[in-house]
RNA sequence: GUGGGCGUAGCUCAGUUGGUUAGAGCGCCGGAUUGUGGCUCCGGAGGCCGGGGGUUCAAAUCCCCUCAUCCACCCCA
């Protein structure tokens, strides 16, 4: 509005004191949580070489980079995801660590698009990764430390929901079905849209763009759109290659049940998530009301470090964005009261106080107390209203009547009850 | 990138069929006979009505362009 040559870019925010309280509300949650389960923080550079993403995550995402030229006629990019950065970072130094590696991180993510509800083109993002580990154990370690960081911000199993899916099973029963694996991308792309899609278009695209007949086509909409494995056991079991996965997928809902969070997760084959590394269970978390976007993607990724130059070590891990969770959080009325925490709020009747105030105050501060006075002369009521205002526990009084018999009153400010203290206890 | 809605004080919004000096609530600042806050009351600052152009005697109100924002598409880390 005013002076518009110096409005923020669009998609980007600025987080005054309230905002900024918000965000660390939600990323010291995710901090808790990543601690709790033996995670540790890392971080890489927010700019990349642009082929990091372009050749590994798949060409798709070239349309919605940050991307220029630097001054060295580079072509770079503001990262828009994690994951390329840590496994490049883990082909430098996968070999020295102990396995499996666990690390998260919360960096600051970009990408160059029309900004929407949920959708900026700036975001946080919690990413949570566990490295050299195949077993489904570790799936499910994964899911539920998203799961929990959510539950850490006050959501509950009516609140949120983890779909699950695995590429694996659905590789295996789309060459049950014959489709050439040449088409997997096309149809996993179809699969994904099933939901926002015209059914009968849908079903077109999986004869067109699949290669299937019409009757396979009706079938695979109709296993796909089931919430249990049994179908799918009752329909294909007999074929080992789609047995063995139907078994990895149900021992790794075994596992998440085990750790209490079966009311958290539901089967969803529909699930396929976007890039094009994933290899294998994909998961994402939604609101229950599924008026937002995914709060939360991720899943197994066991080609990607080997691409990027390092060891060929299996991957798993998923990615959560502070905006949409945020929306999710002001709409449940889980917005914390942000309180100013304000030890001591000095008051002094004149100017005379002034010295002993600033005295006793940095006294206190060195003590690691937070203290506060007002700038300037003020009257009794208005610095009491600031110390209201700034949420002070209590309140330091210095006037003549108890400084003179070398004492300060003290006034708690949600009882209402005062005391007098000797100033030298003070100090 | 494509299409549609919207744009009035810091925030949430009023502004009659185009007609004189553009309003409210909240917030902010000041004050209510200077030793006590949260309530209440009084006062004040703050808007080229997103920006530019056009129609008209007259535009916040109508038209065009542009920017921002929201929704859908695209895409989804």
């Amino acid at each position: 509005m005013t002076k518009p040559i110096f409005a923020r870019l669009p998609g980007f925010r600025d987080f005054t004191p309230d905002e900024f309280a918000f965000r660390e509300h939600i990323l010291n949650a995710w901090r808790r949580v990543s601690t709790r389960y033996g995670f540790l923080e890392y971080d890489g550079p927010p700019l990349e070489p642009v082929g990091l993403y372009v050749e590994k995550s798949g060409e798709e995402i070239l349309g919605q980079l940050y991307n220029f030229q630097d001054k060295g006629e580079r072509e770079v990019s503001l990262r828009p995801e994690m994951t390329p950065s840590l496994a490049r970072i883990l082909a430098d130094h996968s070999r020295s660590l102990a396995k499996p590696i666990r690390w998260f991180s919360v960096p600051q993510l970009f990408r160059y698009e029309r900004q929407q509800r949920g959708r900026l083109r700036e975001h946080f993002q919690w990413n949570v990764d566990i490295v050299g580990e195949e077993s489904v154990v570790a799936d499910a370690e994964v899911l539920a430390v998203g799961i929990d960081g959510l539950r850490e911000l006050g959501f509950g199993s009516n609140d949120i929901v983890a779909k699950i899916s695995d590429r694996r099973l659905l590789s295996s029963v789309l060459s049950a079905f014959g489709v050439d694996k040449k088409n997997f991308a096309n149809v996993f792309s179809i699969i994904d849209k099933l939901e926002r899609s015209d059914p009968k278009r849908s079903l077109e695209r999986l004869q067109t763009e699949g290669g299937m007949s019409e009757s396979d086509a009706h079938e695979v909409l109709e296993l796909f759109g089931g919430k249990t494995l049994e179908e799918i056991a009752l329909r294909l079991g007999d074929r080992k290659d789609v047995s063995v996965e139907l078994e990895r997928l149900d021992s790794y809902l075994g596992k998440l049940e085990a750790m209490g969070l079966g009311p958290y997760v539901e089967l969803d084959l529909r699930i396929v998530r976007g890039l094009a590394y994933y290899t294998g269970i994909v998961f994402e978390i939604f609101d229950k009301k599924g008026e937002l976007r995914a709060i939360c993607g991720g899943g197994r990724y066991d080609g990607l470090l080997e691409l990027v130059g390092g060891d060929p070590l299996p991957a798993v891990g998923f990615g959560m964005g502070d905006v949409v969770l945020g929306e999710l959080i002001r709409e449940k009325g889980l917005v914390p009261d942000i309180e100013a925490n304000t030890d001591y709020y000095i008051v002094i009747l004149t100017e005379e106080y002034r010295d002993l105030a600033l005295s006793i105050a940095h006294s206190c501060r060195d003590r690691g107390l937070s203290v506060l006075y007002g700038l300037s002369e003020q009257s009794v009521r208005k610095q009491f209203f600031a110390a209201g205002k700034y949420g002070a526990r209590e309140v330091i009084v210095l006037g003549p009547d108890e400084v003179s018999r070398g004492f300060a009153t003290i006034r708690d400010m949600d009882s209402g009850e005062e005391r007098e203290v000797p100033i030298e206890e003070l100090r």
